[in-house]
Parts: C-alpha cells; structure tokens; sequence
RNA sequence: CGCGGGGUAGAGCAGCCUGGUAGCUCGUUUGGCUCAUAACCAAAAGGUCGUUGGUUCAAAUCCAACCCCCGCAACCA
C-alpha cells in the first residue's frame, strides 16, 4: 500500500468478489476478507519523502482504498489493517508460536546505501558493483536477522501442492514454485531497529522489527481471532487471490507459517496477471497508467468490471487499452445486451406482457456455468454466459415476435415473450457475480407488467 | 545453459495435453429484418499456424535444434 489503489488492485478485488457472489448464490455463507499491508521500508520511505510520519501517510491512504473498494462494488464482509492493534498483539502472538522454527544469524552481503536495500551478487555484477540510481559503490554489510526455517517444511508444502491439495493456478504457476520451492532458503523475517522501525516489534527483542510478509500474511487468520479462538469455521480458505508478483509469499512462507502453527492450508491460491498498457508494463515513470478510477467515472463501474473480468484473462497478463475497451463497451454491453433488454422489454410492453415474479426466482445455475466457475476460468465462463445473451438475439430473429402480433396470433406471442423473458431471466442470475448492479437493473424491469427502462442500460455517446 | 510465458487471417485470441478437412471475436464487404441504443440476424473475403529438420499414411498439434518478443529473479496486484 505504498501508493494509490490502482488497476491491479481493482483486478485482484474483482475477481475475488466474482468468486464470494458465485458461492453466495450456491447458498453458501461467504466471509470475504480484504485488507490493506501498512507496514515495511517501502511504506517508511514514502512516509520520508511526504515529510510524515508514517500513520499519518497510512491514515490517508487507507480510506482511499476503502473508497476505492466500495466503488467497485465488492462484498467484503471483513476488513483488516497490519497496524490494527489487535492485529499487532496477535502477530506476536504468532512469532512466538512459531518459535521452535525460528533462528538469529547473521547475514551478509552488497548493500546500496542509496536504495536502502541488499542486493543480489549478479545485480552487483551487473552494475559493476555501482548502485545505477544512485551512483555510489555498494558495501559489504553484515546484519543480524531472525530467519525462518522454511526447510522444516519444505517437504510437506511440496506434497500439498503437487498433490493440489494446496491447488495453484494456474499450472504452469504451479510448475513455477515448485521450483522455486527446491532452491528456496531459509527466509530472513526481521530487521534491526536501526535500519527500520516501521515494523511490528519482534517478541522480547527491542532491536529487531518484523518483515512485513510475517505481519501482512498473518491477517489471513488474525480476523478470525487466531489464537484465541478456534478458527476452523473458517479456515482453510476456499481461495486467496494475489497477483503472481505475489505467488511465491502465499505459496512458500505463508504455507510454512500455517504448518508451523498446526493449522491446514488454503484450498486455492489463484494467481493472476498484471495489465499492461498497450503491451507494455505500466509504469509512472513512462507515464501510461491507467487510473480505474477514470474509467469508473466515464463508463460506470459495471462497464469496467465488464471489461476486466471478460477480456481480461483471469491467469495471464492482458492488454488494456482505451480502444479495446470503448469496442467492448459498444459492440458488447451496449449492443449485446443492452439492446436485447431494450428490444425485449418494448416487445413486452407494447404486447401487454406481465410477469410472474414467482415464477422466476429459482436459481438454477447450468452445469457448463458451474464447471468453470468452481475452476476459477472466470473470464471462460463469462464468454459461456455471453454466448447465451448472443443466443437470445438471434431466437428474436428467428421466432418475429413482432409478426406474430401483426397476424394476431396472441396465444402464440404470449408464449414466445414468456420463454424469451425466462431465458434472460435465467441467464440474469448466472450475470450477476460480474455485473450486479446491471442484473438488478434487469430484474426490476422484468417484473409485473414490462416497462423499457427509462435509461438505456449502456448509453452510447 | 537461472526460471517461466508467448510467436496461428488487418487486430486480439482459442485449438496443441488425447495428431486426421484451421476456429472465435472485432474490423472489412454483401444480403436480410424492422421489435430495438444507426441496434439485430445471415453470408463472404482474408492464414505456406516463428524457422529448419525428424517421427508418421497424416503435424498448428509429437520430438530435436534454432530465431524473436515478454515477464520473474525477496518485500511491486
């Protein structure tokens, strides 16, 4: 959280709130939890740079990202912040558990002053030794750290995720730490004092402060109340979803946390891409990012999370731009479905249509649906969800309600509206995890005697 | 030889695991319809599937080598 909620965040937000409404709509009791990661050298040096300190810059940030969060409609039911004090207090709690796995020594290595960071010795090759941001040679540093013995579990991680018990998707994501799982050593999780403060303090050790990863991967249980409370209503998850800049933290150490406190793992850590601008990595340096707060404020939100959670592919790196989402935008939402509602809607009015409302509220959810969306192929199964909506179009052609009215055959038309209506009605409810505000819209004007809505649901300009 | 992803019509992608007339969306062209947000429906044009070699009756798909693009490489979703 060392800058502003962007993009990425909205993507990562998003998806997770397609899987809780998908599993609200099965009947389940979802707990969705989001929070935001207040502490770490990162946070500190912005902090610097704005001349406060730092719960000052956190203070402000994080009611951007809660504003940010409820602009995208997402159905978190939980909320964590790493400075929250309770989850402070259980943080150390949860050190001094893990404490038979945890060791001091010392580490050394290049340091850049500059960047206030070690690196590694092929960075150091590679820049001969100078620090190309700051020019200044790099030292030789030695520091005290706590570390954490990931080769304790190692084993057990690897069995849990080749045997999907801990599943990772994608595959080829899964491939990706397995290896890294191999060569990956004992994590440093500490600080000293004199380098960082802004930091959970480690238990009975006034010099060190925490890596934030142990604070910030914590939280996944400390809103359940671990370790006071019994916590396996809740726990394991059925999934996280992070970015695969991520993965390796949720897939390694957070695993290794969970087997050193004795507790099971997640179901299913779900990584996603990055979006890129017109191929390439955003960045502000280059200047081409792009604010989702923008295009919130230009073509509502329904119309971004239609975009970002259909064209946008759930595991791999995608491409944004302002024309791939204003085609979108016209030839989809606009002329897909919001003329089918359009057309639909006046073909029942003009026709004296009234529906049943009682009829209309089972969910009936197809297997095809269910199939991609338990796999988490949230982008496949919107495409399956469009494919329908593109199906209803084209049996409008094919049945000429509007001839059936001309000829007077009124049994006949009236039977045809109903089924098209049940249809859409139907495919409503399979729409609703991407774009409930859309599908509410929907709903209301399938109810009782059909009226058109007043506004098109996807104007154009 | 660090690890991984990708190279298929003008653009964006699927197909590859489990070889057998190359498919989807957008764009383009033409036709149809008139309920609808100049929307909707149908049809057509357009590809030597990165390169080279191998296996096979048959390769986008399997194998080998090579070329090119792009991520990751400890605190960036």
């Amino acid at each position: 959280m060392n800058g502003d909620p962007h993009i990425g965040h909205a993507v990562d937000y998003c998806l997770a709130d397609v899987c809780a409404r998908y599993y609200r709509l099965l009947g389940d009791d979802v707990k969705f939890q989001a929070g935001t990661d207040e502490h770490g050298s990162k946070i500190a040096q912005k902090a610097a740079d704005f001349g406060i300190n730092e719960k000052e810059f956190v203070d402000e940030k994080v009611d951007k990202f809660k504003d940010f969060i409820k602009k995208l409609n997402v159905s978190y039911t939980d909320f964590v912040r790493t400075t929250d004090d309770w989850h402070e207090k259980r943080v150390q709690e949860i050190w001094r558990k893990l404490s038979k796995h945890i060791y001091k020594a010392s580490y050394k290595g290049w340091y850049c002053t500059g960047c206030e960071r070690f690196i590694t010795d092929k960075e150091y090759e590679e820049n001969d030794g100078i620090c190309p941001d700051h020019q200044k040679s790099y030292e030789k540093l030695e520091e005290e750290n706590y570390y954490f013995k990931i080769s304790d579990f190692k084993e057990q991680i690897k069995e849990a995720i080749e045997s999907d018990k801990m599943l990772i998707l994608p595959d080829f994501r899964k491939k990706e730490i397995l290896k890294l799982l191999e060569e990956s050593p004992d994590v440093s999780i500490s600080r000293p004092k004199s380098q960082l403060q802004w930091g959970i303090a480690v238990p009975d050790d006034d010099s060190q402060v925490m890596y934030v990863w142990i604070d910030a991967l914590s939280n996944y249980i400390t809103i359940l109340d671990y370790p006071e409370k019994d916590i396996s209503n809740w726990w394991p998850a059925r999934a996280q979803f992070v970015g695969k800049d991520i993965l390796r933290f949720h897939a390694i150490i957070w695993p290794a946390m969970l087997l050193g406190l004795g507790l099971p793992l997640p179901q299913t850590i779900v990584s996603h891409g990055m979006i890129l601008a017109d191929g390439k990595k955003m960045s502000k340096s280059v200047g081409n990012v792009v604010d989702p707060i923008e295009v919130i404020d230009k073509y509502g939100l329904d119309a971004f999370r239609y975009f970002f959670l259909r064209h946008i592919d759930t595991f791999n790196d995608s491409d944004f731009t302002w024309t791939k989402f204003e085609d979108a935008y016209n030839n989809e939402l606009a002329n897909d479905l919001g003329n089918l509602v359009q057309r639909l809607a006046t073909l029942a009015n003009k026709n004296n249509i009234i529906v049943d409302e009682s009829k209309h509220g089972i969910k009936m959810l197809s297997k095809d649906y269910c199939d991609l969306m338990n796999n988490f192929e949230f982008a496949k199964s919107f495409d399956l969800v469009w494919e329908k909506i593109q199906g209803l179009n084209r049996r409008i052609d094919e049945e000429k309600p509007w001839a059936l009215a001309k000829n007077g055959e009124k049994v006949k038309l009236e039977e045809c509206l109903q089924s098209i209506i049940a249809d859409l009605l139907k495919i409503n409810i399979e729409l609703s995890p991407f774009i409930p505000e859309t599908t509410e819209k929907i709903s209301k004007v399938f109810v009782g005697l059909v009226k058109p809505p007043e506004k098109p649901l996807f104007p154009k300009n």
